[in-house]
DNA sequence: TCAATATTCAACCATTTGGTTGACGAACCC
DNA sequence: GGGTTCGTCAACCAAATGGTTGAATATTGA
C-alpha cells in the first residue's frame, strides 16, 4: 500500500499528468488525441501515459493501431482513504450526503 | 492552485514525510523527536520537514532552542476537492456519514 | 563563560525525472 | 507492396530529489 501511495501521489504531482486525468473524465481517448494540446513531444506525453498507467491511475488498450487510455478513478481510492485519515479536518462532504438523502427519499 | 496541488502531491508521495504527519497526528513534536524513528541523519529529516512546511502541510515554530511542528490539514483541502473531482467512483463516506448521524441523533 | 543541545546550512553525490530527437515496429489504406 | 499513421524505444540531457557529512548558529544550563 504504502508503494503504492508513493506512485499514485507522485502521478498525480504533475500538472500535466492532472490534465490527461481530467481530459479522461470526459471520454476515452487516443494517445495522439490526448497529446494535441499539449506543447510537448508525442512521446514525452507516452511516457505520462506511462506513470499513469504504472501507478493505475488509467488502463490502454490497444485496437488496431490506435491505443485508448481510460480513466481508472478508483485507483484514487487508496489515497483518497489516506487523506481521510487526516479526517479531522475534512467535513462531511455536504454535496454527497445531499445526493444520499435525495436517492433515500426517492427510493 | 495547479502549483499548490503540484508542492501538495509531490510533498506526500514520499513514504518519509507520510510517516511524518501521520506521527504529528497525534501531537506537535520537536524536529529532533520527529527525526528520531528514522534511519537518516537529522539533516534529510529537517529538509523534508521544509519540504512539507512549502507545501503548507505543518507549520513550524522556535521556541526557545527547539523548534516545533504542527500539522497543518487544512492544507489538504485543495488536494481533496481536486481529488472529489472525480467523485464519479468514490462514494458517500459512510464512516463520516455514521459518524454524522451519531451526533445528529445525540443532539 | 563554556559546554552541550537543537537545528540548519553548504557542499557534495547518486539517482530519478521530464524533456528532446531519431529510429523502429505495427497496423492501415490505396 | 508502399507510403502513412500510431505509438514506443533508446540514447541522451538538464534539472530536481533524497541522501550524506561537516561546519555554523542559536539557545540553554551549569
Amino acid at each position: 500500500m504504502s508503494q503504492t501511495l508513493d506512485t499514485t501521489f507522485a502521478a498525480l504531482s504533475d500538472p500535466t499528468r492532472r490534465a490527461i486525468l481530467s481530459m479522461l473524465l470526459e471520454d476515452d481517448m487516443a494517445v495522439t488525441d490526448v497529446a494535441e494540446p499539449f506543447e510537448m513531444s508525442l512521446a514525452a506525453v507516452s511516457k505520462h501515459l506511462g506513470i499513469l498507467t504504472k501507478a493505475g491511475l488509467i488502463s490502454q488498450e490497444k485496437r488496431g493501431r490506435v491505443k485508448w487510455c481510460k480513466l481508472e478513478p478508483d485507483a484514487l481510492k487508496g489515497a483518497s482513504i489516506w487523506m481521510q485519515g487526516f479526517g479531522q479536518f475534512e467535513e462531511l462532504d455536504m454535496d454527497a450526503f445531499e445526493r444520499f438523502l435525495a436517492v433515500e427519499l426517492e427510493g
